[in-house]
Order: C-alpha cells, then sequence, then structure tokens
DNA sequence: TCCTAAGCGAGACGGTACGTCTTGTCTTCCA
DNA sequence: TGGAAGACAAGACGTACCGTCTCGCTTAGGA
C-alpha cells in the first residue's frame, strides 16, 4: 500500500537536503525552494511529503533521537556513564543537535522533546515505589528543572565548540544532577 | 538632535502597538505592517525607528528588565524573598514574559539576556572572595546552568497558568538552587 | 486490433462525464481530473484516449453535429422546415450547444465547424449553376456571413433561454437569410 | 488623492507590455509572469492594478474603443463612409483587433461589447420615430444579428490579411447591411 | 483451457502558474 | 523641508493542474 519504492527515496533525498543545507547556513534562512533545489526534487513533491518544514526537519529528528533513547536505555544507574553517552552522540551528530537548541524555527519541536522527556521521568519515577514525602519541590518542576538542565548543558557545549571530551562532560552531567534526579 | 517630541511619540505608538497585538496573537505572526496598521503610523515610518520588529521587542523588553534589575539589587542573601520578587514581576507582566520566554523570533533576546545574567553572577563570584578549589564542575557551566534554570523555572510557571503563588515559587526556587548557587 | 471492448467502455464513460460535468459548471473550469473522477477511470487513462480535454469535447460534439447534418441533408429548398430542425435539435441539446457557442475554449473547435459551413455552403453554390455576375458582396464573404449569422442566432436563442419555439425560430431564421441566401 | 504619477507609470507600462506580447504569442499563452516580466515591474505590482489579465485587456481595449465611437459619432446616415471608417480603425490597431476576436480567453470582453452594441441599436430605434408594425424578426434579434455580423465581418478580413481595402470593405459592409438596418 | 498482450487503476513525479503575503527601499505629497 | 503615506521590487508561500512515467492487476482473444 505505502510501498512504492520512489515515495522513500524521495524522502531520503529530502532528508539529505536539509541536513546539508543545516551545515552551510543558518535553519531558518533555509526556503522550502532551497531544499528541493538541494534534493533535486520537484518543488510540489515536498508538499506530497510535508506540510511544511519543521515536518521534515521533526521526521530527521525523529531518527536522531530514536538513536539516542536506544542508546539510554541499556544505562541503568551510572550517570557518568549515561551522560557520556549522551555527550558521544551529541559530538557525531553537531550540526542537527545545534539545529535543534538553536534553531529559530524549532520551539514546537524542542516543546514537545522537553514533554516526552519530562513524562518520562515522571512516569520512572511513579514506577519506582519511592514513597512520596512532603516533597520540597512539587515532581513535574523537579522533572522540568532536570530535563531543561540537560538540554542547556548539552547547548552550552555545542555553543562552546565542545571544549571538553564528552567523557569530561559524562562527569559533569553526573555531578549536576545526581544530587535532584530523584525526589525525596 | 532627538528632541523632537514627535519622534518619542511615535516610539510610543509603536511600544503600546506591539504590546496590544502580543496580548491578542503569537509573536511571531505579528507582520511589521500589522504594528504599523494597530499604531496608526506609516510603514515606512517603523523603519526610521527600527531596524525589524525584534528590535522593538528589544526595546520594550529592556525596560522589563530594567525594573526587574532594580528590584533584584537590593536583596542580597535571601533566595526565597529574592525568588518571590521575580515571580510577583513575572506575575506582573505575564503577557510580555511568555512572549520572551515562548517567542518564535526572540531567541536574540533571549541569548543576550541569559549571557548578562551569566556575566553577573561569575563576576559575583569573582569579587566574592571564594577561594576556588578543584571545582567538580567549571564556573562557566555552574552559572550557564542556573541562568537557564531560572529562566525555565518561569517559563514552567507561565505555561501552567500560574498555578502555584508567587511567594511559594520563591520557596520552590530558593530550594532549587540553594545549594548550587555557590561554587565549592 | 481494436475490438477491445473496454476501449470504447472507457470512452463512453468520458463522454458521459465531460457531457454530465458540463451540465454542472462552467466549462473551462472542468479540470481533467474532474473528467477523471467523474469518469471514475485512472488519470492516466484520459491521456490513452485523447491529447487534452478539447479532443474529448470534439468527440463529444462530432457525434451531435453528425446528427444534425443528417438531419438537414433531405431537406431542399424550405428554409423555415430547416431552421425548424436546427433549433429542434438545439433545444433536444441545450446544454451542449452552450458549451460549442459560449464556452472559454472551445475557438478551435468553432472556427472548424465555421469553416465546414462555409465550404459546403460555397461548394454547393458552385455545384448550382447559379452564373456569376458582379457580385456585390464577393462570395466567401457571403458565405462566412449567413454561417456565422446562423450560429449568432443559435447563441442568441439559448441565451435568452430559448424564449421562443423552434417553430417560430424556424421562421424568424427564414425570414433573416431567405435574401442572401443566393449570390445574386 | 489618486494622483500618484507612478501608479500610471505603471499601468502605462502594463499596458505596453501586454500590447508587445500580444504581437509576438497567443494571447492565452501569455502568463502574468510574462507581462510583468515584459513590463519590468515587480510581480505583486500587477495583482495592485488588476484582479486578472483579463482586466488589463479590457483596459487596454476600452481605449480602442472609445476612439471608434468617436469616430463613428459623426457618422450620420452614409453606411458605406460609416464602414470605411470602421476598417481604417482596425486596419490601425489590427492585432488588439485581432485578439479581441480571436483570442480564447477574451468572451467575456467580447460579450460585453457586443451587448453594448445591441444596447446602442435598440435604443437608437426607439428614439427614431420608426413605427413598429407587425416585425417579421424581434428587434432585439435583429439587433444581435446586425452586431455580431459586423464582427463577424471584421474578422473574416483580419483572418484574411486585410485582403480588400478598407474603402471596400465599407462598400461590402454598406452592401450587407443596409437592407437590415431598419425595422420595416 | 491456458497464456500473453494490452487496457487499466493508482498515483508519484517534475514542472510551472496562480494569487497572497511580507520585507525593506524609494518616491511623492503635504503641512 | 522633513516626516507620513504608501507604491514598489523581490521573492517565498502553499495550492492546483498539467502531462509523463512506472508500477501491478485484470481482462480479453488467440494458441
Amino acid at each position: 500500500m505505502d510501498f512504492d519504492p520512489r515515495i522513500e527515496r524521495t524522502r531520503q533525498k529530502l532528508h539529505q537536503a536539509i541536513t546539508e543545507l543545516v551545515l552551510a547556513k543558518s535553519y531558518d534562512s533555509i526556503s522550502i525552494r532551497d531544499v528541493v533545489a538541494q534534493a533535486k526534487v520537484g518543488y510540489a513533491t515536498f508538499y506530497r511529503h510535508y506540510n511544511d518544514k519543521e515536518a521534515l526537519l521533526l521526521d530527521v529528528l525523529d531518527e536522531l533521537l530514536g538513536e539516542l533513547k536506544v542508546l539510554l536505555r541499556p544505562s541503568s544507574g551510572d550517570l557518568t556513564a549515561e551522560g557520556t553517552l549522551i555527550f558521544t552522540h551529541a559530538a557525531q551528530n553537531g550540526p542537527l543537535y545545534k539545529v535543534l537548541l538553536q534553531g529559530e524555527g524549532t520551539q514546537t519541536i524542542l516543546a514537545k522533546i522537553q514533554a516526552d522527556g519530562v513524562d518520562e521521568l515522571l512516569s520512572h519515577w511513579a514506577n519506582g515505589s519511592v514513597e512520596e514525602i512532603k516533597t520540597a519541590v512539587p515532581r513535574p518542576i523537579l522533572a522540568n528543572h532536570i530535563v531543561s538542565g540537560i538540554m542547556a548543558l548539552i547547548k552550552w557545549w555545542l555553543e562552546h565548540d565542545m571544549s571538553y571530551p564528552p567523557t569530561e562532560m559524562g562527569r559533569i552531567y553526573a555531578n549536576l544532577f545526581s544530587m535532584s534526579n530523584e525526589p525525596s
């Protein structure tokens, strides 16, 4: 039904095109016409696959974040290792991470990812039998604090040209978040 | 040189116009044509005063942030009081804070404010005679972490309809940042 | 070779589709996509049979005009009877006549029909042993005048909702064209 | 209020552009993008002045038909002279007449002109004290017949490369329409 | 009866015009 | 004579349609 190989081929071209363009110029100065020119694809074809530039980017980033989630799955407990994995992945996909975290038109996407992260954290806490005692900070706020903190840390690192190795960032990550990782 | 009273009057009209529009619709769906229509001012007039929409917004927000800085100056030491002041101010200027923190075209402005905050924090630490001992987390990272954490906290609060009173947010603020407020 | 019954079936579907659509909306607002949707036929199939919308219409109209020619053949001499036949036929096929005479994309077809009519008239005159004496009006002009006059008359009638009965139009037709029907 | 000279200048450019293009290629193969390119005018500018291609053409033709009406005004009675004037005017503006009479997208305009002509003829007859006796052909039909006959005559002439001089066409014109020019 | 040629449905695709929108510049008018 | 009004060039937007094409599926009519 959806097995026309042309469809996947065209999407690949668009994925590659926006990835290449993002390396070359600011995300939001990229027009759809740029994308289709780069992908060597008809203009209308873009709209057969995506409603707007953001939808394409979301598609690309979804792959990326899927990878990251897989990487993080096995890590149970060791914050330093977990952090190192995150920063290694970020290092390997610098430009896309940058687009996501600094881009002008990515708020919606970022908000979605942020919300996903918060949800995951909250349900992780809920599943764990951690008793909720008179919490100093409400859990949703704490979860939001942690997730946005991680993002801010990655963003800082990318903006400062990844001036520490991923392992060192893993250590810093562990230091910053160990204390607040579990609600009391 | 700049003493033509019409100039100030025009700017006021533009300030008011964008403020009103921001209450009515999403910041980045506002075009310059919307602004001049709302301000009842000629189209070209806008460009005589500002280079783009962001510059106008920055002008408006500068007033706001100036106020906040004045409010925070006297507070020395009591984190809860400091936080309460911040959230009280945010409550009084909800729409503009929202535009700043959620808007699609405000990255540049936000980045500037963030950088200012980090600088201030760093020089505060430097001036204080706090000795730098083998720091677990580099100070710039720590400062970035704190400043972006505060912003994320305000953003969360606004997105959740200010569901706690400013005093409670002040307490939460104190709890979240007390531990990390000073480098070891 | 050409005996696959599916071919004729598909053509019938297309004929019917455009005929129905012409009743519902303006001819040139009908897209080929409309036609194939109405005919419940694949898009490319249209192009297997016709090069464009006009070719399809021409095919439909050819049937119509063939009928008309057969009707007119026996009539020799009586202008009123001839006219009545024409207007009766027009009344029975109103929408198609309208499309032909008022449609925006039918110039080419109309011109062809007009030229056919002129040729027929001219050869009719030539065959007749009518002597050509110093003609006041050159025969091609006269023929063109008559043929376009007939068309204009039908067009007027259709545009005015066929407000006279075909017999009355036959009489008018006779009155208008009797004098000029034969070169002097 | 409407005195900005730029407006008139732009319209002139558009008038000239379409006139030039009409000489070079078929009217309805001319896109609006062609027109603005030829006029060296911004694309959106076209729409500030006209809603579509037809509106522009109508504007151009209005000038033309205004001229013709002025020419015909003084002529009272002499059909040959009147006809000569018409064909002289047509000869001087061949391409535009051709566009009008043969163009694919000019139906609406033509219909308007035709209707104007019929109205004029009818009111001319009404004003004149010609008594209406048992008319063989209803006046609106007669008027329609005459007006469309004139148009068909001009069209024929243009399509045959103006193969008779305007004076000869004037004579033919008089011959064709003298008999039917007045209702009985 | 089966087989092979062809018609066909479905729809992706490149291409291109449409009419609308917005930006920043530049010209004209008016007070 | 300088500011307000707004016309303009430029060009992206998302939509629509065109005509070409490539798939499999189905359906003849000849072997």
